[in-house]
DNA sequence: CATGAATGAGGCTTCATTCAT
DNA sequence: CATGAATGAAGCCTCATTCAT
């Protein structure tokens, strides 16, 4: 786990990276073709590799899969618990946005939004895939906003709202833009959605609708 | 030999019915796995017929897609643009909030939303089902409430928005929650949302974010 | 087998122009797509009938096919024949290329030239229709020629030739024709290849390369 | 492990030895059954592979009958045109002769004067391939005998014919004689045509039929 | 470690033939 | 006689996975 400086022979060096160039080809992959039809020659083939050394690095497709996963958006998952963990001063409408603006930025507008995309299409024919989803990215970002909801309230900043609904309306609009920028449609689509003037708009609306009525 | 009132054979009133039972069991199908995964196979089985047959009413698998898509989305639009249209006299937030919860009932919480969360993911590899989509359904629904918007704004019912960017808004959470409902994810998920509660939350931030300020 | 002067209701009398009337679309489409890619359904459609109509005047495919070939070019043959048989005044030369002439005019120049093309090719795929053109036509029609020849050798109107021999020499253009006309080759093939001048060409090469060698 | 002279081992070079062995077994199969009627699953049982292989030496069915003709006609075509290039000395006479004796020992005499009869019979039901064959072969091949015919008459050694329209019916019989050979014509035709004697018998009437009148 | 040739199950589509009406 | 809906075998092509080298 620790390579002390590094020696290592180049080559071996190179060996090392392999896992992570696949990774990045099956990302691309995945994301522009959905799951059940990428080829794993053409992930392969975009790493500049054999289709058979796919197969010494991820036992097979699935695994493949939730290791991108696990590369994108758990790891981005994690980081913001630490970081809303470790944000005890800040207003909670702040920090709800903070944290909306930020899985839009660190996921929505990357391709691991594809990622998601992909998991509401094909989970039902994936099911080993669909409960490894839930447990590391659902559940847990669920868990993030929610709380952030619940301290709000408790501290008087935001109406009395119920947190877990709230918080599926809230991850709804972020959600359906990054399957609207994945998704192929042609024409005027793809132009007219501007993701931050989009994005500036729906918090806006959390911001006003989320306030606590002045007067009663 | 001979049916009181219906004159046609039994036989050929079964032909009749052939194309809705197959459209049936399609919209059950594609619904459940998507469209590249629902096997003709099993389609005509679950109407019970062979394979062949299904090629006696439809061209290809694309074709009965469509098929499915204009027996449901499609019509429903339809009825909702004439009585849209003929809503004159009706306050333009209560129309708004109408052709939501519609679009809900009769869309999102029937099979038919299971389409719309297919076309999200599966456009991308059939450019010709996703322009058929794009022209049949989203650009007629997104026009219907981009409609409204404008009218309650120019009435002075709403605040001034961008018609075209909030309908994106608007979209969204519905869009999200059809599919939500459409997706396999095992346990908690699927109890914790109540469809009714959550359209109730949102018509909520609706009313209340769209409302014009009251000039402090 | 006689009928007097009509009896039959109008409807009935349809009915007998039925085969004539398939058989017509099936020498249409025969000669345009070959035996196997031809569809039944295509034929019954183009004589108006449905697809179970044909099964009740012909057996079956390969019977259709021989049905067709007897109306055509079998009848043709047995013409030819009894003109032959009673034109023993004409000299060698000239009833030869009359025989070829009339191959061509009648046979080789009508669609019916296309079933040749087709048993030449399919005729592999089919032996029991192989056998039938085999005998029908093939054996036939090179006896006529080899006849003729024998008399013309006879009568030392040609100079001393293998009759089975030459006869397949003489045959051979014409059923080249024959295919090249009914063969899908675009651009300049087709145009370029006018069978009439080609028919003059071969006729003058018979003329001179089969008379008799005048001086020693 | 160590093959002496051949560095590559054995499982390597039978790769490169695979598309021959399909190449070969493909020709056999057009042959004998033509295009449509030829399963590619056949192809492959008779090289000894499965059905799939196929599909990594060649993209699909079209693809693998012009590779198969690009292997065996047009190869030699490209021989012919070389030498007929490089025959200044000779007269037309003979030039001609050996070109027509070779069309019919290097492709009538083999199976790849089946591809011939192939091309002519169902080119109408694959333009693509019509058109590949059309260029490839019949152009170029037809190009070559006017130049001889046109040099004949342009050096008096041929009486004044018209080099295109003799060109096809030069070709006529070779073409027909290679069709006859490769149709399953049961009984006497096959054995009773001598494919030699055929050509004998042909050659001498083209001497005869296109020596210049020795003006009377 | 890496290769890439080979496999074979599986899906879409076609069409001759049957048969209930 | 006539219909036309229904069948099911068969063919083309794809691709995840294996394994000899």
């Amino acid at each position: 786990m620790q390579a002390p400086t590094d020696t290592k022979p180049r080559w071996e060096r190179r060996k090392d990276a392999r896992p992570q160039e696949l990774l990045a080809s099956a990302l691309e992959l995945f994301v522009d073709r959905g799951f059940a039809a990428t080829r794993l020659e053409d992930v392969a083939r975009a790493a500049g590799v054999s289709k058979g050394t796919l197969y010494l690095y991820f036992e097979n497709k699935q695994e493949l899969f939730k290791a991108v996963v696990r590369e994108t958006i758990v790891q981005t998952i994690g980081q913001a618990e630490s970081d809303a963990a470790a944000a005890e001063g800040m207003s909670s409408c702040e920090l709800l946005r903070q944290m909306l603006r930020r899985w839009w930025t660190q996921v929505g507008a990357t391709k691991a939004a594809g990622l998601t995309k992909l998991m509401m299409a094909e989970s039902g024919n994936f099911p080993e895939l669909a409960q490894f989803y839930n447990e590391e990215v659902i559940e847990r970002g669920s868990a993030l906003l929610t709380g952030i909801l619940e301290r709000g309230v408790a501290r008087g900043e935001f109406r009395p709202v119920d947190p877990v609904m709230m918080t599926n309306v809230l991850i709804a609009p972020v959600m359906t833009l990054m399957m609207w920028k994945h998704s192929f449609f042609p024409c005027e689509t793809h132009d007219t959605i501007d993701a931050d003037a989009f994005m500036d708009t729906f918090l806006g609306l959390v911001q006003q609708g989320l306030a606590p009525q002045k007067n009663p």
